[in-house]
DNA sequence: AACTCGGACAACCGCATTGTT
DNA sequence: AAACAATGCGGTTGTCCGAGT
């Protein structure tokens, strides 16, 4: 570990505005020596935790106070539980971060002897195992946590806090439950862009999250955070957009609240319909966004829904959780296999890359317009080959587009890896099957359906760099899976599913 | 055997929050 | 109230190691 066995730079070092570099001694930085570790021992036992800065002082460690902390938090202090997860605790920590996102610290706390850091790199470790698989990150069968609409306080650090008053407002009214399932059919689609749901709203400031695939820990959406706040933020990064996005895409008719809680009606996309609580926030920007997508997309947070056992149940956050409550969920929702046996959950809605402010960030969204860039060559040729293409209608679009989608689903159904074992009539697929529930609802025009209509001329905004970017990101995208469904199907998309015994 | 790749892990960094003076 | 220090937290990076090729 030579490289990184450093003497600190007094100057960048945030440690050394903490005190510790009073002495002029260099501090130490990178992997700790035993001996090392034994100091911070002996002074721990002699002066307790806290007073991090005075360790170098009282103790002769050329470390800052902060690494000491971290050392004796993640690696010293007693009770600490060493070794891998065991499947209960990686269960516990699906289930707390469906429900707190990237909270690490509080997920910490549900885990006795688990630290943070621990359970922030087995989750950004998971993270990018399932979606280079594809696979989707919760159980289908969470759906998402209470949110209260009301709630009037929340603000940027919101995201999604177990404060007192939040409880408060959880416990009382106006919170909804989220019917399970809800993100079905929803793809992880090997880092492309997620399709909306047909019934869903899907705006541009949507479809434009915050982190997304931005950050190592693709940092989905948590769709308790305040949307009015993920509006504004997706806003900000599209400021030409400000004049009410919402009010420049195509509208699908709100449902009420009384429509909308219970429902759970799977879309021709195979994704079910859900009720999104962030509608009313985003009233005042000109309309209600529908979906849950709608908050998948917004912000770089993501919880997944949670099971739903009745129309509407009120929960505690999850601070207020007993343990017994989540082991007993966990006992009746999950499925047994902590990991390998999502099915499509609200994972599957990849957040657009977000990285507006600073494109190269990440270089996914870049990876992504390269991508389509090429499928629009690839779409190119093949319409040049076939005129068929051409008389797809929108709706056949996203249906193809669905389709698949779903194929994938249906790759990563039989991936002897994952080894799901959801039941049939949550996957993804179901989307020919779900027809029938689908009828429940009046079908909006089917102009609201596309997900493609983000390229609606009317979302020109000004912005016509990323307006071009995601229509012709989205168009490719769509026309790719027309194209190759073309080739791969001439019955229909729903055809190319072999049956699932 | 050499190489590549991905997982696991440790540690650092920067920012936010809280406490103290 | 403001400034500063201490602490906490989440994101990111770097390294090691084992498996696969």
């Amino acid at each position: 570990m030579g490289p990184k066995d450093k003497i600190s730079s007094p100057s960048i070092d945030e440690c050394v505005s903490g005190g510790s570099m009073g002495g002029g001694t260099p501090l130490k930085k990178g992997p700790w020596t035993s001996a090392e570790d034994s100091l911070l021992v002996d002074y721990v036992q002699k002066h307790g935790e806290g007073n991090w800065n005075a360790v170098q002082k009282y103790s002769g460690l050329s470390r800052c106070g902060k690494s000491c902390r971290l050392r004796w938090a993640n690696h010293l202090r007693p009770n600490l539980k060493k070794g891998a997860f065991t499947p209960e605790e990686e269960q516990k920590i699906i289930e707390l971060h469906s429900q707190m996102g990237n909270k690490w610290a509080r997920m910490a706390a549900h885990l006795p002897g688990r630290t943070d850091n621990e359970i922030k790199n087995y989750w950004n470790t998971r993270i990018k195992r399932r979606l280079r698989a594809g696979l989707p990150l919760y159980p289908s069968d969470m759906c998402l946590h209470p949110y209260n609409e009301n709630q009037p306080g929340l603000n940027a650090s919101d995201d999604f806090n177990y404060d007192d008053n939040h409880s408060n407002e959880l416990l009382h009214g106006n919170s909804f439950n989220f019917p399970g399932h809800m993100f079905d059919g929803m793809k992880v689609s090997q880092g492309l862009i997620s399709y909306a749901s047909p019934l869903m709203g899907f705006s541009p400031g949507n479809a434009i999250g915050r982190q997304g695939f931005g950050s190592q820990n693709y940092n989905f959406l948590n769709p308790t955070m305040n949307c009015t706040k993920q509006l504004q933020e997706s806003e900000t990064l599209f400021p030409h957009v400000q004049d009410g996005i919402a009010s420049r895409i195509p509208q699908v008719e709100p449902l009420s609240v009384s429509d909308r809680i219970p429902l759970k009606v799977h879309q021709p996309f195979g994704f079910p319909c859900d009720s999104d609580p962030c509608n009313k926030d985003l009233a005042p920007y000109g309309g209600a966004v529908n979906g849950s997508h709608a908050h998948t997309l917004l912000n770089g947070n993501f919880s997944a829904p949670r099971p739903i056992t009745g129309s509407v149940e009120l929960e505690l956050p999850s601070l207020q959780y007993p343990d017994t409550d989540l082991g007993s969920w966990s006992a009746s929702h999950a499925p047994p296999d902590p990991i390998d046996t999502y099915v499509q959950s609200p994972s599957g809605t990849m957040s657009l890359q977000s990285d507006v402010e600073s494109p190269r960030k990440s270089g996914l969204l870049e990876a992504l317009i390269y991508e389509a860039q090429m499928l629009g060559n690839e779409k190119n040729n093949l319409s040049e080959k076939s005129s068929s293409s051409s008389v797809f209608t929108p709706c056949e679009a996203v249906e193809s587009a669905a389709a698949n989608i779903c194929e994938a689903d249906y790759e990563l159904f039989h991936d002897p890896i994952s080894q799901h074992t959801a039941p049939i009539s949550e996957n993804p697929f179901g989307a020919a099957a779900s027809v029938e529930s689908s009828s429940q609802l009046a079908p909006p025009d089917p102009s609201s359906w596309r997900p493609d209509f983000l390229l609606d001329s009317s979302w020109h905004v000004g912005n016509t760099n990323y307006h071009s970017m995601f229509s012709n990101t989205i168009e490719s995208l769509l026309n790719a899976d027309l194209s190759a469904e073309q080739k791969q199907s001439p019955v229909g998309p729903s055809s190319k599913f072999p049956k699932v015994d």
